[in-house]
DNA sequence: ACCGCCGGGTGCC
DNA sequence: ACCGCCGGGTGCC
């Protein structure tokens, strides 16, 4: 799935592949090729409409000669060979068509010449032609100078192009081998200059085995070399290092404070050049201090991060960690100077220990813990089903326990240690003299209070950090007191809303030390608002952690990259003409320099992953086993009637062809099966959507499209959108009955407007039809059933007998019970209160407190603590640690085996002591089975060549109608 | 000379 | 710009 990354992909496929020697494959487009590989998602992008400038798809035209004028009235400078940029100035006072010209750095060149510019400024302004430009000599000229034109675009827009440039009198030459860019004459060949070479080549000339050496080498160093080097954690890192986690340490600092020059730079006649693009100039680029951690989750991401920040924190040295004796207390040096700042800290009962201790000025590092209230709103973004609920809970409850009680704890011990030694003074002073001292540490909410607590676990209980979490409404508005701590950690959405609402951010205002992302493929969209404001923080270190490294295609590597500030990526015309295209027309140099690119910033360790030989990880073992489950005579009575019905229902769609346009109500019939085959109770939604949709009021279409959906989202089949094959995000549905994502969608309409189509079923698809999902309704659709009389079922009578068997063997042994029906797991808590078991419940709905009650009471370890706890699939993010169980019984089949595999995940992680038994109740001869069938192909799928590959529109639906034969028996 | 030619002034878009 | 272009000065050999 998604997470496999393309790493393992490609070199799977490459190991197994037949592949033919040395084919020609110059009638294949670039897709066609790549496509041999399964790589084509990699390297190439969707081809639905409007997703982006559609410089993908770009064929070059031709080349055409022009020249650069008025060199003499601006600053920038070229070097011959260098690239530049073509860009129109509509509101140019003397003419309206002009181009002017800039080098890598963005600072103007010139113009180009009025003549040319008149064709140039209908090309460009009509999108017809990406032009792109390189001086090829004659850089110094005064006045003016050469520049070789490249034109780009679509097929359909190349006569358009010729037209108008003949026109005006000009003619492009054709993109034959070495005339193209003018390369390969003789102006290039002199020079060692850039490691670019003609496009075009790549694909036709490259063999099938040059290509598949270039993939092996791409990546098999990744792991190697430098990034061997282990490094122990500072003092004030409580915890110890695996190996594994010292090399990402030694990694990171070394990275931090490398004193090298950044990749693709080197330096030449006092001058700083840049390979790429032949860029240069007199002033050290700066080196990209920081880069991506893509460790596969598990692997200690977090405590590395940690580490770094204190292993790292000042002039390349840790935070001491100070040796104070308990006898200093002097109260009155902290606190001193007391001003109520405006926004609460510790706010609430057991933390309510003088809020204002945060704006004390502090004589130095020492200083408590403190965070911000919390108000539990929900992650919207991922979410979008919920409303933010406006009741306002008390925030403080939110902080996890142990965050509380250590606030408690630490708060006199604090003062104690307010007189310092004078290694911690001396730093301190340095401190306010050399700029940033604080990181700034931005994660999506779900997994804010998985950092509070990886701050607990590992900073040494002696050694204080300010950490303050910016968050909630009473988010401190004070810049100083921002700029005063050692940790400021908040969410994606803060930082987007922020910098959307006002101009003045006050993240933004500030110069961080550090800023880490967590979770960094968040910003893999340019467009979002995230991204932007991400990339828009100024900081002198720049991290990135991500479990799903370069997702699925350049393009998502794009944004990361400039968040790391790497000349001359943050601008992605250069990473479109260096890296971007040449690798996708399978230019041996593009791919070369995309691994060394990926090498150089990355570090990525999979679970499999060894050191000296041994696993990066030894978990404990994982056993699956299978438990089948018969259903009792009266069961499978229900069952048979139900499964004939539907079944009937869904050969006449076959019949009809309509399968795909009933896809909710087949969709709502298998759900009714598993439901059945876990309770008889559950399956109380019969009301079958099927009548007409053409015949009813707007009103009962919108209520019918609605529950379609919910149907849809509640089924936990894990529809993905098929525009952008993610999971939904804002799920809008169309009058045709199809789930898309809204933003993928109305780009759809918009691009295709004014007669857009489902991108499904071709129906006419307008942006006011969508209806989106409702806020979600309180669960007293479940208490109802709680007023039935309970009766139990053969899947309970099952779990029951483990449960008891289980806790006869070992009364402590900790047991997850885990299904896709919140409702199932309601029923169990019943016959579980009868045989007087301790369990505790985590919903996705629950709220954060609650939540972090929920995980906390269960990883407790004391006895008379919850042994059982009830879980929702997808409950919870990834980093949900629920460790503290080691069985797990799966009651229903998920649809995608990775579901599953992620939470069992959540106990089967560092950490984990036993090994983790999994039992799945399965029904014999029911959907169940069938799904398990399902769950071996895509098993089979996301292991093979495959892997990462992107299914078309057609082939979703193929797929959609092979399962559905699957499932239901035809 | 309603031309050619000369040489100075001048110069992006 | 060691160009092109402009427009004024000039005008047989």
């Amino acid at each position: 799935m998604a997470w496999m990354c393309m790493r393992d992909s490609a070199w799977k496929y490459l190991q197994s592949a037949h592949l033919g020697g040395d084919r020609n494959y110059s009638h294949y487009t670039s897709r066609d090729f790549y496509s041999q590989f399964g790589l084509e998602d990699f390297l190439c992008t969707d081809d639905i409409p409007g997703t982006d400038e559609d410089t993908d798809s770009a064929v070059l035209f031709g080349t055409l000669r022009g020249n650069v004028v008025g060199l003499r009235y601006y600053t920038g400078v070229v070097n011959n060979n260098e690239m530049v940029s073509l860009q129109r100035e509509p509101n140019n006072l003397y003419d309206k068509n002009a181009v002017k010209v800039n080098n890598v750095n963005g600072n103007q060149v010139g113009h180009i010449k009025k003549e040319l510019a008149a064709p140039l400024a209908y090309i460009m302004d009509n999108k017809l032609a990406i032009v792109e430009g390189i001086v090829p000599y004659g850089a110094k000229n005064a006045f003016t100078m050469p520049v070789q034109m490249s034109f780009w675009g679509k097929e359909e827009n190349k006569q358009a192009v010729l037209d108008e440039l003949k026109m005006h009198g000009f003619k492009l030459a054709p993109p034959s081998k070495s005339s193209e860019f003018g390369f390969g004459s003789s102006w290039v060949s002199g020079r060692a200059g850039p490691s670019y070479s003609a496009p075009g080549h790549g694909a036709v000339q490259m063999t099938t085995e040059q290509l598949k050496s270039e993939f092996d080498r791409l990546f098999e160093d990744l792991k190697e070399d430098d990034k061997t080097h282990e490094m122990e954690g500072a003092e004030a890192v409580g915890t110890p290092l695996l190996p594994h986690q010292k090399q990402a340490l030694a990694w990171m600092v070394s990275r931090e404070n490398s004193k090298e020059l950044p990749l693709f730079w080197e330096e030449k006649n006092n001058f700083y050049c840049n390979t790429l693009t032949n860029f240069a100039e007199k002033e050290r680029p700066e080196n990209v201090l920081g880069g991506i951690l893509a460790d596969d989750m598990g692997l200690g991401k977090t405590l590395v991060t940690i580490a770094l920040i204190l292993t790292n924190f000042h002039d390349g040295k840790p935070l001491p960690v100070e040796k104070v004796k308990s006898d200093q207390l002097h109260k009155e040096s902290v606190v001193t100077g007391v001003k109520n700042e405006g926004h609460e800290l510790l706010k609430g009962t057991s933390c309510n220990v003088e809020p204002n201790i945060s704006s004390v000025k502090k004589k130095s590092e020492t200083v408590q813990s403190q965070y911000s209230s919390f108000r539990p709103k929900r992650a919207k973004a991922e979410k979008p089903k919920y409303t933010v609920s406006s009741d306002s809970e008390e925030s403080e409850e939110w902080l996890p326990q142990q965050t509380r009680t250590k606030c408690e704890k630490d708060l006199p011990a604090t003062r104690k240690r307010s007189k310092n030694t004078a290694s911690v003074q001396s730093v301190k002073k340095n401190d306010s003299e050399e700029g940033p001292r604080t990181t700034l540490i931005i994660c999506p909410l779900s997994v804010l209070s998985n950092w509070i607590d990886q701050f607990e676990q590992h900073i040494r209980p002696d050694v204080h950090l300010n950490i303050y979490v910016y968050y909630g409404p009473d988010r401190s508005k004070d810049p100083s007191f921002l700029s005063k701590q050692d940790i400021v950690l908040t969410t994606y959405n803060i930082l987007a809303s922020d910098y959307g609402s006002r101009g003045d951010s006050l993240l933004h205002r500030l110069k961080w030390l550090r800023v880490v992302l967590d979770e960094g493929h968040t910003i893999r969209n340019p467009n979002a608002q995230q991204t932007k404001a991400a990339l828009n923080l100024e900081a002198q270190r720049r991290w990135i952690l991500t479990g799903t490294p370069i997702q699925n295609s350049l393009k998502d590597l794009w944004s990361l990259l400039s968040f790391l500030k790497l000349k001359p990526f943050t601008d992605r015309e250069w990473w479109r003409r260096t890296i971007q295209r040449p690798v996708m027309l399978g230019e041996q140099g593009g791919l070369r320099r995309l691994q060394s690119l990926i090498k150089n910033i990355t570090l990525r360790r999979t679970k499999t992953s060894k050191i000296k030989g041994k696993p990066v990880l030894e978990l404990p073992e994982r056993k699956v086993f299978i438990q089948h489950v018969t259903l009792t005579e009266e069961e499978r009575k229900i069952y048979q009637s139900v499964k004939n019905e539907g079944k009937a229902a869904i050969s006449r769609y076959f019949n009809e062809g309509t399968v795909l346009a009933h896809y909710a109500d087949v969709l709502g019939v298998l759900l009714r099966l598993r439901q059945l085959c876990c309770h008889p109770h559950l399956c109380t939604n019969t009301s079958s959507s099927s009548c007409q949709i053409g015949d009813s009021t707007p009103e009962e279409l919108r209520e019918k499209l609605v529950n379609k959906m919910k149907l849809v989202l509640s089924s936990g089949s894990d529809e993905e959108c098929a525009i952008c094959l993610d999971s939904l995000n804002l799920p809008v549905i169309t009058h045709c009955a199809h789930v898309f994502c809204k933003p993928c969608i109305c780009e759809v309409i918009q691009s295709e407007q004014p007669n857009a189509k489902c991108p499904l079923c071709r129906n006419e698809l307008r942006v006011e039809h969508l209806v989106e999902c409702p806020p979600e309704e309180s669960d007293s659709s479940i208490e109802k059933k709680g007023d039935r009389e309970w009766i139990s079922s053969s899947k309970i009578n099952a779990l029951m007998h483990a449960l008891i068997d289980l806790r006869k063997q070992n009364p402590a042994v900790k047991c997850l019970i885990v299904s896709q029906f919140t409702t199932f797991l309601s029923l169990i808590e019943i016959p579980l209160k009868e045989s007087g078991f301790v369990f505790t419940r985590l919903n996705g709905s629950m709220a954060q407190k609650k939540r972090v009650q929920a995980i906390q009471s269960f990883q407790d370890r004391q006895t008379g603590s919850p042994t059982i706890m009830l879980l929702s699939l997808k409950a919870g993010g990834v980093g949900l640690n629920l460790t503290a169980a080691s069985r797990v019984f799966l009651m229903d089949p998920a649809w995608n085996p990775a579901a599953e595999d992620q939470c069992f995940d959540r106990c089967h992680r560092l950490g984990q002591k036993q090994d983790v038994i999994i039992t799945k109740f399965i029904v014999k001869d029911s959907v169940e089975e069938n799904m398990l069938k399902i769950q071996k192909k895509k098993r089979e799928l996301a292991a093979g060549a495959f892997a990462a590959k992107k299914l078309t529109v057609s082939e979703v639906k193929q797929t959609k109608i092979n399962e559905i034969k699957t499932l239901i028996d035809l």
